[in-house]
DNA sequence: CCTACTTTTGACCATTTGGTCAATTATGCG
DNA sequence: CGCATAATTGACCAAATGGTCAAAAGTAGG
């Protein structure tokens, strides 16, 4: 996760045809930073991080709106302002594409969970734990659905990413949850599937905005609305946890 | 909708090549029971309703499998054990065939609302909505993620009936939801995101039950673990409402 | 049996689509 | 400059797919 970049290096070239392909999703899973102790204008790769990364949110956009089998690469690629063979020159092949939305989302999704730990106060660490996941949900909602979407469709590209980074993550925070009630700081709730719920209520603003919008008559949230829907989720949610 | 079944008429024959397709969907739409008042044994149109039901629930396993765009009408054939001409000939089209999967899932989607009413006991009508949308979320796992699939994608078949039939209808709920708070009857919830919350939480074990197997670590829910899910969302929402 | 119909089905087609290639152009470096 | 490597892109292809057709096979009523 925090493996520091590959730097400019000639990419381990095989007959070429073949090696192209491959690792520019190693290259977005740190792309976070490492600018730092490079050599001075370090701009050779800087360039190829730009272009995953135009790449990756333009399939973000297209895989959300017509999930994987829907997609076309031709349409990824007109989203991103670029030639076909192009998307295939930093990603393999559409599959690979797709891993690297999923895994550039997992990382956000995970993050707001790190406020659960058993030395916060309940009520503080889930408000805050929900307020985020709705955030992220009006903040990146293309994300949510192609996460959404394969999960939908039975996750063939991630079950294995669920039991063994999800699931060992859960078993931690889940166990935090137990304990704050064991401590009677809230009510006895089943910690698992709060986590569900929680999920469920927040991503359902991203996930189902279409119905949400056509219900409430609106074309989409603005501001108001969505610092309503939070509101309502979060004091539902804390109250249905004994925490009001 | 309760409009009788148009018996084994001709079919206003055109020049056939253009008349087969069109109102198969029409058929499914009012084909629970008018079984009723026909002649003797009616079984010419009998095995056209076999059929239509046997293709509209294959392509609802399929389509909930891979979402419109992967879903292949070969593959749909195959799973409702028929050639692939003899779909063309029900449902003119795939987008029709997706069409009239849609359209039997509202139906059924929409019914657990009915209990939902202002003479109704808050705390009961309530948990028993929700009951019965987790039940039908365990019981028809496919047809909630064809609907959660149209969702994510934009809605691009049902964006009309969204505002035409399930807006008007949760009007009227949200009324009575607001007509319990200002009797003081539960507490002053945002009855609108009240639904939007009761449905993602129940929606959710169909939707994404491979993340909560995979996080609870088991294959499938069986009775018990259904029966504790179902516990939870009732006592958490319950309790959120003010009415535990 | 015969006529008029609905239904069934194998063979077929035009289009779309993921992916490839080879040729070409940038780019870094000695 | 000149070499080597990375990046770009127009042209292409084989496979898959939605949809069609016409011939054949039921089926009901006269």
């Amino acid at each position: 996760m925090a493996a520091a970049r590959p730097d400019p290096q000639p990419r381990r070239a095989a007959t070429r045809s073949r090696a192209k392909r491959a690792d520019a999703v190693a290259t977005l899973r740190g792309a976070a930073g490492p600018r730092s102790a490079e050599k001075g204008g370090a701009q050779p790769w800087r360039k190829r991080v730009a272009h995953e990364t135009t790449i990756v949110q333009a399939a973000e956009r297209v895989f959300a709106g017509a999930g994987f089998g829907g997609a076309t690469m031709a349409e990824i690629a007109k989203a991103a302002g670029l030639p076909k063979p192009n998307l295939h020159y930093y990603f393999g092949s559409k599959q690979a594409l797709y891993r690297a939305v999923l895994e550039r989302t997992l990382r956000e999704w995970l993050e707001p969970a790190d406020c659960i730990v058993a030395t916060a106060e309940p009520r503080e660490a889930l408000e805050r734990y929900i307020r985020e996941k709705m955030r992220l949900s009006f903040a990146r909602p293309y994300a949510s659905r192609v996460w959404a979407n394969e999960l939908l469709h039975g996750a063939p590209e991630l079950r294995t990413t669920l039991v063994r980074t999800l699931r060992p993550l859960m078993r931690r925070k889940v166990a935090v949850i137990d304990q704050w009630i064991a401590e009677g700081r809230m009510a006895p709730v089943d910690s698992s599937h709060l986590f569900f719920t929680i999920w469920a209520a927040t991503q359902t603003y991203a996930d189902f905005e279409v119905q949400i919008c056509a219900v409430l008559g609106c074309a989409s949230l603005d501001r108001a609305a969505q610092a309503r829907a939070t509101q309502h989720v979060v004091s539902l949610i804390l109250r249905g946890c004994g925490l009001s």
